[in-house]
DNA sequence: TCAATTTCAATCATTTTCGATCATAAACAA
DNA sequence: TTGTTTATGATCGAAAATGATTGAAATTGA
């Protein structure tokens, strides 16, 4: 048997289970055992598969992406929610910006195979954009260390040349007062660009934001409808709605 | 029979069954060996099947490019190679281009802990690019498909925003005449731009790349100066030597 | 915990495949 | 005719692929 022919049987075989033993393969393609480790060696330095002990798996792109966010990830059923809502806000052919950050990444598979066009400096982002058929420009801008977004004055400019149906907004703190605030900077310089150019703006926050303030001002409440869910007080509810439209998201 | 027949019967053999072996074609032809692989050769040479270990298959007459997955199949320490050369080239301090693709891709590991800036177009560099702890910058520009690049007007644009010490780009074909070139002009745009903005320029290139032309026009021969291995042929050194700096890295 | 089993990478001998070379025979030209 | 070109088949050493074996590492079950 010809070295192709078995390596696209193996490659047939993987995407009819999702993953196969060393064993069913030997048999399947009558080659021995050390061939085929050496098959799967091979693939897997190609990327077309995952070796894992005993046989292989079919590799999804994602494999490191949500262990690595449950983790960090607070309140991901929250956030799950204020996303799939956020989501049914976008109409067809709108043009959006997604601000990067965790919360805001939620909203992609709710977008599968619409027909809009996504700009966002989320780098994170941009494999699951595309995995899901969604067109997708990307701001330029120096990458963040540890989140790979994209910030600071020239993410700012890129974005200019744009114009938004709507904007998604992540922050990290909200209050009456001091408005939306964030740690960096760098990301605030973005995030006011973003709500200048976009028609409709929304910020995503859960309620562990509400009442907190951050060194770097972006905007007042009213520069955006504020989207967050029941966790939130009512105190805070009411406070927030004198200055901004909010909606609340029951789950 | 034929020569004609002989390589009527191998078109056939293929079509039906995609792939075969040498032996299969030397029982159904009646030939021998040394001319099969003779037909082999010669039909290689012509576009018309793909030899592979054993035999011959059908090859995929696809125009788009491969997958970054596939591409990354071949030629995987040729690139290892330039790539270690390419890196010797960058000194401390540097502001420097890396183009998207796989072959400049390998050129990170190697930057580790320098003190030099770097901007590319290539969304998969960046979260390696931070681990290395490496200052990065990202062009903006439209993300394609397959490989998440950068491309288009959008990520040429925020390039000339720059000025580079050094561009290191990957293109798919090297040819005396026709220049450097790619499949896809969007790419090209960019890749353009990049040697204008930058001071020393170097094109990667492994051997399978030489003399082969594509769709979308780079630039001339002695925009850049051509890194390559020892795996190429003499002719093509002497060759493009004639119109450009040629480094050929020995193993 | 320990022992038995499975899985693994590394190694080696064998087999297969390859390209290069040479000899032969047929086709062709002078 | 004779010499030349071309296609073919055979052979050979080198390179690559394969299969078997081994001891180490991981996993399982008691």
């Amino acid at each position: 048997m010809l070295t192709v022919e078995r390596q696209t049987k193996i490659r047939e075989m993987l995407k009819e289970k999702e993953m196969a033993t060393i064993h069913e393969l030997v048999e399947t393609t009558g080659s021995s055992e050390s061939t085929i480790r050496r098959d799967l060696t091979e693939m897997e330095e190609r990327r077309e598969l995952k070796r894992v002990r005993g046989g292989a798996a079919l590799l999804k792109r994602r494999q490191e992406e949500p262990a690595l966010i449950e983790k960090q990830v607070q309140f991901v059923e929250e956030k799950q929610q204020l996303a799939h809502y956020a989501a049914s806000l976008i109409k067809q052919q709108d043009c959006i910006f997604l601000d990067a950050g965790t919360t805001i990444l939620y909203m992609i598979p709710h977008l599968k195979d619409r027909e809009i066009t996504v700009v966002t400096n989320g780098i994170t982002h941009v494999p699951l954009l595309l995995e899901h058929s969604i067109t997708t420009y990307v701001t330029g801008g120096k990458a963040k260390e540890k989140t790979s977004a994209l910030v600071g004055h020239a993410a700012a400019e890129t974005l200019k040349n744009y114009r938004f149906d709507a904007c998604f907004l992540g922050v990290n703190a909200v209050d009456d007062e001091a408005g939306y605030t964030t740690p960096d900077p760098e990301e605030s310089v973005v995030k006011q660009t973003a709500l200048q150019v976009g028609n409709k703006n929304y910020v995503l926050a859960d309620h562990s934001k509400m009442g907190e303030t951050a060194f770097a001002h972006i905007a007042p409440l009213h520069a955006a409808t504020l989207v967050t869910t029941e966790d939130i007080s009512e105190d805070h509810q009411q406070r927030y709605s004198e200055y901004t439209e909010i909606k609340v998201v029951k789950s």
